[in-house]
DNA sequence: GACACGTGGGC
DNA sequence: TGCCCAAGTGT
């Protein structure tokens, strides 16, 4: 990597926030530095790009305008409002740390990064964005466009995707980071990564900083930030059953801790589960494999069902880190079945309209 | 420190 | 299609 002279760290100062006083986004939550806006916007931003945000942010601030409004409201009107844009712990931390300052610290804010990260859903990068936009304290704020933008800007060679590397990125920063503008600093350099310095596709030859990018003057911006491959999402198959009486399904509510932790699906059962019903599974056929499940569901949800398949390709939804297949059965059971052995229950779609849904249960809605 | 945790967009 | 990326945090 390379290192810069006072001098040269007041010239990139002056050109980056000159460049963001002209061509800074206006985004809903810059309207003002209220530590709820900034907060609740940043929360959001996590892993999600700007324009899947701006919507929900609009409708949060509608339904939630303070932080006492946050606290108070039920857990299912919050979700309903989170509902789409994944991550839902987010959405309960969020309210977790609502209740932390209403509650707790009697509806005062931290303005270290140290207070502010002791609040749930909130870590080093958050906090540092709260404490420099909000409170105006000249902490960095290391998301992944910070780390792309100085990796190439410094051609700083640590793998951005270790932990430890944070900690590099956060001295090298507070050192060009201006007293007197913390927060614009960190937001235009964000700005910088989402137009000139994205990861793909740079346009750095246009790019207010590109006298100070090195690895563009170099002709090696591609190259930065190094970043070390995650595994593929392993593959899991599911059958999926729907069961309905009249305008009622019985849904199944998914476990509290894990993915879509207490979220209502239709009941899933892995295939792997049932195939080690058999003590050959590898010899099982498809009709088989329909029987198996049926003893499946009577051992282990008491439910005395004959399932038919659906038709149609199986619905594929990939998380992250796991590939759902589901194959789609329609399952006969009357609605005064007894239910005492299964994790679920009726709903209606008028009660399903009000609860939140993950997008694999829509894709499953759309496909009967 | 490695992995879990959602969804949508771009190529 | 498959893969990577997008304003990360919790365990």
């Amino acid at each position: 990597m390379i290192e810069w002279s006072a001098s040269q760290i007041r010239d990139f100062q002056q050109t980056l926030l000159t460049w963001y006083d002209n061509n800074g986004r206006d985004l809903p939550w810059r309207r003002d530095h209220d530590p709820y806006h900034v907060w609740v916007s940043e929360i959001m931003l996590q892993q999600t790009q700007v324009n899947t945000v701006i919507p929900y942010y609009e409708r949060f601030m509608a339904l939630f305008p303070t932080v006492e409004a946050l606290a108070a409201t039920p857990e299912a009107k919050l979700m309903k409002a989170w509902e789409g844009l994944g991550y839902y712990s987010r959405a309960r931390n969020l309210q977790k740390a609502a209740r932390q300052i209403v509650n707790d610290n009697s509806g005062q804010w931290p303005q270290t990064v140290e207070g502010l990260k002791d609040l749930a859903g909130v870590g080093p990068y958050t906090a540092g964005a709260i404490a420099s936009i909000a409170f105006n304290q000249p902490v960095p704020a290391v998301d992944g466009n910070a780390f792309r933008v100085f990796a190439r800007l410094l051609e700083i060679d640590l793998d951005i995707a270790k932990p430890q590397t944070r900690s590099a990125f956060e001295k090298i920063i507070a050192r060009i980071i201006p007293q007197d503008r913390p927060g614009d600093f960190n937001q235009a350099i964000m700005d910088l990564g989402s137009s000139y310095m994205t990861a793909k596709n740079p346009d750095s030859k246009h790019s207010p900083v590109k006298a100070f990018n090195q690895a563009y003057l170099d002709g090696v911006e591609l190259q930065y930030p190094v970043k070390s491959k995650k595994p593929k999402p392993v593959k899991v198959a599911y059958f999926g059953l729907v069961m309905r009486h009249g305008d009622q399904f019985l849904m199944q509510q998914r476990p509290s801790g894990g993915l879509l932790a207490n979220f209502w699906t239709f009941p899933l059962v892995a295939e792997d589960d049932v195939l080690a019903l058999s003590e050959t599974p590898e010899l099982v056929t498809d009709e088989e494999r329909l029987t198996l499940l049926e003893q499946y569901v009577r051992q282990e949800f008491g439910l005395t069902v004959h399932v038919v398949p659906m038709g149609g390709k199986p619905v594929k939804h990939t998380f992250t880190h796991r590939q759902w297949v589901i194959t789609l059965l329609a399952a006969q059971v009357t609605a005064d079945t007894d239910l005492s052995y299964f994790p679920g229950k009726w709903l209606s779609t008028a009660a399903l309209d009000k609860i939140a849904l993950p997008k694999v249960q829509e894709k499953l809605f759309a496909r009967i």
